[in-house]
DNA sequence: ATTAACTTTCAATTATTACTGAAACTTCAA
DNA sequence: TTGAAGTTTCAGTAATAATTGAAAGTTAAT
C-alpha cells in the first residue's frame, strides 16, 4: 500500500465511523483530515483533498469551529483562511459527548420527566407506564451523568476511568 | 394531558432518541412500546399502536430479536405469535454496546492498525499520518476497552461506575 | 392435500439527510 | 469606491435510509 492509498482508506474509515457516531461524514473527514497534516490548510486544499464543494467545506468547517475543535489561522500578509484541528484526541471525544448530550439527551429527559404527568387513571396500562418511563428517565440521567463525570476528569480521562473501574 | 397522549408522547420521544443513537426509530419504537405494555403483544396489536405496515413490523421485531432483546412467546392454544421486551433497562443498554461495538468499532479498529503499513515515505506528511493513525487507533481501543469495562460489571453498572467514578 | 391464519421477503416508493454550485455577501488593497 | 480574493448562503439535486404493500412462504388443523 502506498502512502496516498492509506490516508485515503484512513479518511474514508474516519468518516464513516463519525457518521455512525453522530457527526456528518464530511465533517468527520475534513477534521480527520486536519488531524494528520502538519500545517494548516486552506478551505482550497481542504476540498482538493476530499473533492467536496466549497459550501460543502465552508458548512462543514464552520461546523467544527461551532463545536470548537477546529480553528481558523490567520498568516501574515495572506488573504485566505488556513484552518487547524485541536491536536488532542482526548478533548475532541470530551466535546462531542457534551454536545450531543445538550442536544440530544437533555431535551429528551425533559419529556421523560413530563410525561408521567397526565390525568388520573387507574387503569393496569397507566399504572406500568408510569412506572417503566420513571425508571427510563433514571437511567437516562444516570447514564448522561455518568458520562459528564468521565469526561470531567481532566486529562487523559480515559486511562483514568479505566484505572478506576478495574480498582 | 391524558394518558393516551402521554404514551404518544414517549413513544415518539424514545423513537427520536433511539434513531440518534443508531437504532432506527421504528425498533426503538416497538421497544419502547413493549417495554410499557403489562401484557405481551402480537404483530397486528404493534402495527396498530403504531401505525405502521406489516413489513416493517415483521422486520423491526426480528432485528429486535437478533439483538437479543425482545423474545417471542407462544401463547397456548393460539396460532399468532406474541412478543415480549426484556423488562431491564440496564440489558437494553449493554447489549446496544456490545452490538455496536462489535460492528462498528471493532472493524474500524482493523482499519486504522493496518493503515501505517505503506511503503516506506519519509516525508513529512506521512510521518505526522503514522504517529496520529496511532494515536487515534489507541483512543479508539481505549475507548471500547473502557466501554467493555463498564458494561461488564454484572448488574447496576451504572451505578456502580459512578461509584467507583467517585473515589 | 387443502386451506385459513399468520409471517417473511423484497421491489417500489417515500422520507430524510447531505451535497452542490452559483449568486450574494464580505473584506481589504489600490 | 472599485474590484479582486475570498467566504457564506441556500434552493435545487443527489444519495441514503426507512417504509409500504402485495406476493410468496410457512404452519398446523381438518
Amino acid at each position: 500500500m502506498e502512502f496516498k492509498e492509506a490516508k485515503e482508506q484512513f479518511l474514508q474509515t474516519w468518516g464513516a465511523l463519525g457518521s455512525q457516531w453522530g457527526i456528518n461524514k464530511t465533517m468527520a473527514q475534513i477534521h480527520a483530515l486536519l488531524m494528520i497534516s502538519p500545517e494548516s490548510l486552506s478551505m482550497e486544499e481542504v476540498m482538493e483533498e476530499l473533492q467536496i464543494s466549497r459550501g460543502n467545506a465552508s458548512m462543514n468547517l464552520r461546523g467544527l469551529i461551532d463545536w470548537g475543535i477546529v480553528y481558523k489561522e490567520y498568516k501574515a500578509g495572506e488573504r485566505r483562511e488556513y484552518f487547524k484541528a485541536d491536536q488532542d484526541v482526548d478533548s475532541l471525544a470530551r466535546k462531542i459527548a457534551v454536545e450531543r448530550s445538550k442536544r440530544e439527551v437533555k431535551p429528551a429527559l425533559r419529556v421523560l420527566a413530563d410525561v408521567k404527568n397526565f390525568e388520573d387513571d387507574t387503569s393496569e396500562q397507566a399504572q406500568k407506564f408510569k412506572m417503566k418511563t420513571q425508571e427510563l428517565h433514571d437511567f437516562v440521567e444516570k447514564a448522561d451523568t455518568m458520562l459528564e463525570k468521565i469526561i470531567n476528569q481532566k486529562e487523559n480521562w480515559i486511562t483514568k476511568t479505566i484505572l478506576k473501574l478495574m480498582s
